[in-house]
RNA sequence: GGGCGUAUAGCUCAGUUGGUUAGAGCGCAUCGCUGAUAACGAUGAGGUCCCAAGUUCGAAUCUUGGUACGCCCA
């Protein structure tokens, strides 16, 4: 016996219960020893920060992070899921800094490092119970109880061994980065606050003349929307594409250099004529030298030059240089550059210094001091804010002429948003960097060799996003952050990097280490891995090995966290100072699966780290590309229902939790997998995950419960006592009643062979990461099972001789096929598989596999893979489609017996077959005869069009001549012509043309005056007369089915007998109904039944209608089987 | 401003190396079936495949240029 089925079913309790199921059964333990010694099968999880609220856009991520090692591991593959959290970085400080009321570093640090450090610990975990909740809830199978933590010290150990390895390879230098400074708070603002503060407002934009040195009388026309950078300029940039031209201002009474195309604007702005005397390109003005509009820097060093790599020596500063970001859309053409307030600019620097041997180049200008006033060095201007120095820099080149034009424009600029009177200005800030730039050659070659889902991000963002690659900004200057673990010499500036907290430690003459430990035993509670974080790390300090007396103090700065995520292939394991082998074991991954937004976040973290940490020129044993993923599936952003971006505060979108309670998991899981493919930006609608429920998971139920209803009725069980194992064919087959498939009819040969190619198609997608090809797979073979097998083999289930071997043959194929159904889908929908599964396995007393997630995941049995079977049946079904939309057509119901349906057949090579199996067409369309004909004159007409595809290639362009000539010609003619010869020729233009059958295909069309329907290769004839008997006979089944409506409206057992009684006064339907009166007690499971009134004492008797005449329906229960 | 992607039915989305009738689900309409019933089946309406030009015998598909939207970066 299996467990009856609920018939209301609740999928979320059911998913509930299972969920017990396995925490109580330590199933995801159980499934992973099982594959022990098996392939790997290596899954790195890209860590959540648990400091924020999951959202459905988490759910999958998770949901595919699970889908492909729950499958892998079903396939015989060792697949350790090892959870991890992200717990570092700027979030977690604002997060604290809300709850705390304050918001800049001063506060920060009025507050306490300390305590402030301790609560961003706390902070880290606030919605851990969610995250878990949330992770077991979905089915994620990952082991959370051993996640790794990036604060954790063994974690960050790790961090500091690869840093110090870089470090020692000379990686790691100090360098500047230009960043959006708030000088009157002095701190910078992470681009996020950079973002909140942006207000429209008006700023100068200002044309200044540079005299060129090396041509007479010649002014660089240079824009600039910045005054206060003027003293600070070091090159003026021009674009080498573009033309520039040189003309002459009759008012001032030189010549002025200028992009040509911009002559004619700049001439009507200020209002005279501008004749141009000559023209050239970009690149012939690159290396001219000028005089810059202030000489605080210029009268030292405007001679100064330096020996450049290529030989030979040149000016290190005040010359014109070549920038792609030049255009002409405003300004002149040419652009001040101020390295010290631009990224662009400071790139530009950064050329060019690298052009120059190492020291000899061109050092950073910075006239501005950290407060945002002028230096001492600009005499000037000193001690002014900056902003508050344009007005006076403009007046005093006007002053000097050198100002040509001043206008205002309009535009989005940033202030602090804290202070919001406060502009932001652009600052360079000492800063550690990666030399990622020595990698990128071996980083575009590793990527190479990745195999991304979709493939367009190899070569596409993330591919170009390697090519551009810039030198990775390491350093932050904050507090909650992997410490940077250099140690400075106070006298010599001499630096070292430390591996290790127990490598600190045994450096000569350490200190402040009972900084921790009072700390500690103040509060005992305080996690250890505290102490290689501020601030108790940076009173750790040792005696420098450089020079007598002096300390070792370590940098002030914390690191990127990204740093702390890309280094988890290794840090996760405490590399290399622990767990060596294991990390060597899974190193690299198989598989790894974030959203877009991660291409320049974890995608390249792990990336870059991984190049430099084990590639040909790193200390460690280099390993193979690609490393450290070998496929990596890139999500789609999931927007709310809206489209919009999801957000709290709209309120677009339901709470995962909602979503499980109300559909369940497996609603969502299939939603994601079956909807898209998982790249596609995806619209997450409520409506859609309650639609998976009917479209997949309602249905595969459906004939799950269908199954065992009529298993139990017939008392149809595999035999107790034997070892259920994975219920395959070797277990099955030992079963009386159980006969080999091959033995078995066409329609179960039919299905078993759908599921078998079924299997191989959805093994070979979801080998190569296609979830969604796999979905729709298995969908359709569900269809199939339902609307086709089931339906066909109904008569079958409702057999009266329980050991009717057809009967015995339709249970065991139906069971096999649900059996190996709740294997493959197990991956997908781990919840509903796992009911299936438990209940089907239910009646093998011995079972030794008691949840599906332990099976082996099925293989398909090439033997029972029959395409021609497969073929036909598609055909067959067409034809009854056909059918049925010919009675459409012809107003005749499908209840209406008919006397026959002509089926007429364009290609009449499967015939026979359909001939055979004309009872299926029978019962389906309800009509007395079915007869094939390819002679049809009568019926179709038949249309020949070529065979684009075949005869493309060789007849070219005579192909709408082809098309042509073939739709004039006779058909039937033709037909018959290729049936006799095997060819036709065809005379097009000049040219003859031989056909063979594969060059075209035939159409046929029905004529008018038939109920026909036509469809790809036939047409489907229906006999519309009918006979008073056949009349009868409808009558008959409507009859029957008004009775059934009865029982179930009685709520009637399926297996109740009753006595019936039907009256009527019209002759015809009593005819109709004496004549089929056993038919009718046998579709009704009626003893008796009875043309005339019921006893008295029956009340129920009911008044129905059968074409148009009144019939009164009685039934009484004569038995109630047991069953 | 640059890079990447997307644009197909009312909605959500498929559409293989270019092949002539562009599909699915939902929704809608009509009909049917009904002891699998939160169902189910059939049929239908609904498409300038974003626009334009090009390549080709043939373009939703390839090329170029636009437009709109999204993401990342400036």
């Amino acid at each position: 016996m299996f467990h009856p089925v609920e018939t209301n079913v609740n999928f979320p309790e059911q998913e509930e219960r299972i969920l017990n199921f396995w925490r109580e059964n330590n199933t995801y333990d159980r499934a992973l020893s099982r594959r022990e010694g098996g392939p790997k099968y290596v899954f790195y999880e890209g860590p959540p920060t648990a400091n924020g609220k999951p959202h459905p856009g988490h759910c999958l991520t998770r949901a595919i992070k699970d889908l492909f090692p729950r499958y892998r591991t079903m396939r015989g593959y060792y697949c350790e899921r090892k959870a991890g959290w992200d717990t570092h970085g700027l979030p977690v400080e604002v997060e604290v800094c809300k709850e705390l009321g304050i918001h800049s570093k001063e506060e920060i640090e009025a507050y306490g490092i300390e305590p402030f450090i301790q609560k961003c610990q706390q902070s880290v975990w606030r919605y851990m119970q969610q995250w878990e909740q949330l992770t077991e809830r979905l089915g994620f199978w990952v082991k959370l109880d051993d996640a790794y933590v990036t604060y954790h010290q063994s974690y960050v150990e790790s961090v500091w061994w690869s840093l110090k390895d870089l470090f020692d390879r000379d990686l790691l230098y100090q360098g500047h980065k230009i960043i959006w400074w708030w000088a009157q708070g002095g701190t910078a603002l992470s681009s996020g606050e950079v973002g909140q503060g942006y207000k429209t407002v008006f700023d100068p934009s200002v044309y200044v003349l540079f005299p060129l040195l090396d041509q007479e009388n010649t002014s660089l026309l240079v824009w600039t929307t910045t005054p206060w950078t003027l003293p600070s300029n070091q090159f003026a940039a021009v674009n080498r594409e573009l033309d520039y031209a040189t003309v002459y201002d009759p008012e001032l009474g030189q010549n002025i250099v200028l992009a040509r195309d911009l002559v004619e604007t700049i001439s009507d702005k200020v209002k005279r004529e501008l004749e141009i005397k000559s023209v050239c390109k970009g690149t012939e003005l690159v290396g001219q030298r000028y005089q810059p509009p202030f000489d605080y820097y210029y009268r030292e060093a405007g001679e100064q030059q330096g020996a450049l790599k290529e030989g030979g020596t040149e000016h290190v500063a005040w010359r014109i240089t070549a920038a792609d970001f030049v255009t002409t859309d405003s300004g002149s053409g040419a652009v001040h550059e101020a390295p010290a307030f631009g990224e662009v600019d400071y790139e530009l620097l950064m050329t060019e210094q690298a052009r120059f041997e190492p020291g000899q180049g061109p050092e950073l200008i910075c006239a501005v001091g950290p407060n945002g006033q002028f230096t001492e060095e600009v005499a000037d201007f000193a001690g002014m804010w900056v902003k508050d120095a344009d007005k006076p820099i403009m007046r005093r080149l006007k002053e000097e002429g050198k100002l040509y034009l001043q206008e205002q424009y309009q535009h989005e600029y940033p202030f602090c948003w804290r202070a919001d009177e406060d502009p932001l200005i652009q600052y360079p800030r000492r800063s550690w960097f990666i030399r990622t730039t020595n990698f990128r050659d071996a980083m575009l070659a590793n990527n190479q060799q990745v195999n991304w889902l979709p493939a367009h991000i190899r070569d596409g963002r993330f591919g170009n996003f390697l090519e551009s690659n810039v030198d990775w900004a390491l350093s932050r200057e904050r507090y909650w952050g992997t410490p940077l673990p250099i140690w400075v010499c106070s006298e010599t500036g001499k630096m070292e990097a430390v591996a290790s907290y127990e490598e600190l430690l045994a450096k000569s003459g350490v200190t402040g280490t009972e900084v921790w430990d009072q700390a500690k035993e103040a509060q005992p509670d305080l996690p250890d891995d505290l102490r290689v974080h501020k601030p108790y790390i940076d009173h750790v300090t040792y005696e420098s090995p450089y020079a007598e007396g002096a300390r070792m103090k370590r940098v002030a700065e914390v690191i990127d966290c990204w740093y702390d995520s890309g280094a988890m292939p290794f840090a996760q394991w405490g590399y290399p100072h622990q767990n060596a082998d294991h990390f060597r074991r899974q190193f690299p991954a198989d598989f790894i699966s974030e959203a877009l937004d991660q291409t320049r976040g974890w995608f390249y973290s792990l990336l870059a780290i991984s190049t430099m940490m084990f590639s040909e020129d790193s200390d460690e044993e280099p390993v193979e590309f690609p490393h450290p993923f070998r496929n990596c599936i890139v999500l789609g952003l999931m927007l709310g229902e809206d489209g919009q971006k999801m957000s709290k505060s709209k309120r677009n979108y339901r709470e995962p939790r909602e979503i499980f309670d109300r559909y369940g998991a497996d609603a969502l899981r299939w939603y994601f997998f079956a909807n898209q493919p998982p790249w596609t930006a995806i619209r997450y609608r409520e409506q859609s995950i309650k639609e998976s429920i009917p479209e997949f998971i309602l249905r595969l139920w459906n004939v799950y419960s269908f199954f065992v209803l009529y298993a139990n009725i017939d008392q149809f069980g595999p035999a107790e006592g034997l070892d259920a194992d994975q219920l395959q064919t070797s277990t099955l087959e030992q079963n009386p009643g159980y006969r080999p498939v091959d033995q078995r009819g066409e329609l179960d040969r039919w299905i078993i062979s759908e599921l078998h190619s079924t299997v191989q198609d959805v093994t070979t997608a979801m080998d190569a990461y296609d979830n969604f090809g796999a979905a729709d797979r298995i969908t359709t073979f569900v269809d199939a099972m339902s609307n086709w097998y089931v339906r066909r083999s109904r008569d079958r289930f409702w057999a009266a001789d329980k050991q009717d071997p057809h009967k015995q043959d339709a249970y065991w194929t139906l069971f096999e096929c649900l059996a190996t159904t709740s294997k493959m889908v197990a991956p997908f929908v781990p919840f509903v598989s796992e009911a299936i599964w438990q209940n089907l396995i239910s009646p093998f007393t011995t079972a030794s596999i008691e949840s599906v997630h332990l099976c082996d995941y099925p293989t398909a049995d090439e033997a029972w893979i029959d395409r021609d079977l497969s073929r036909r049946m598609k055909t067959l079904r067409e034809i009854a489609s056909l059918g049925r939309s010919a009675r459409m057509d012809a107003k005749l119901k499908v209840r209406q017996p008919l006397a026959g349906v002509t089926v007429v057949l364009s290609d009449a090579a499967d015939q026979a077959w359909l001939e055979e199996h004309g009872a299926i067409l029978q019962t389906e369309l309800n009509v007395k005869s079915v007869r094939y004909t390819s002679d049809a004159g009568d019926y179709v007409s038949y249309q020949v069009i070529p065979n684009f595809k075949r005869l493309g290639p060789r007849v070219g362009k005579l192909m709408p001549a082809v098309k042509k000539a073939l739709g004039q010609a006779d058909g039937g003619a033709m037909l018959a012509d290729l049936e006799t010869n095997g060819k036709v020729s065809l005379q097009v233009e000049d040219e003859t043309i031989e056909l063979d059958s594969d060059d075209i295909q035939v159409r046929l069309q029905a004529k008018e005056g038939w109920a026909a329907a036509q469809g790809q290769s036939s047409v489907v004839v229906l006999s519309t007369e009918l006979t008073d008997e056949l009349i009868r006979e409808g009558m008959a089944r409507d009859v029957v089915r008004l009775v059934q409506d009865r029982r179930k409206e009685l709520d009637l057992q399926f297996t109740d007998r009753i006595r019936l009684w039907l009256e009527t006064e019209n002759e015809e339907l009593h005819q109709a109904i004496s004549e089929n009166v056993e038919y009718i007690a046998a579709e009704t499971l009626a003893t008796e039944v009875k043309l005339e009134a019921p006893p008295a004492e029956l009340a129920d008797r009911v008044e129905r209608t059968v074409a148009d005449s009144v019939l009164h329906i009685t039934l009484q229960v004569v038995q109630t089987a047991s069953t």
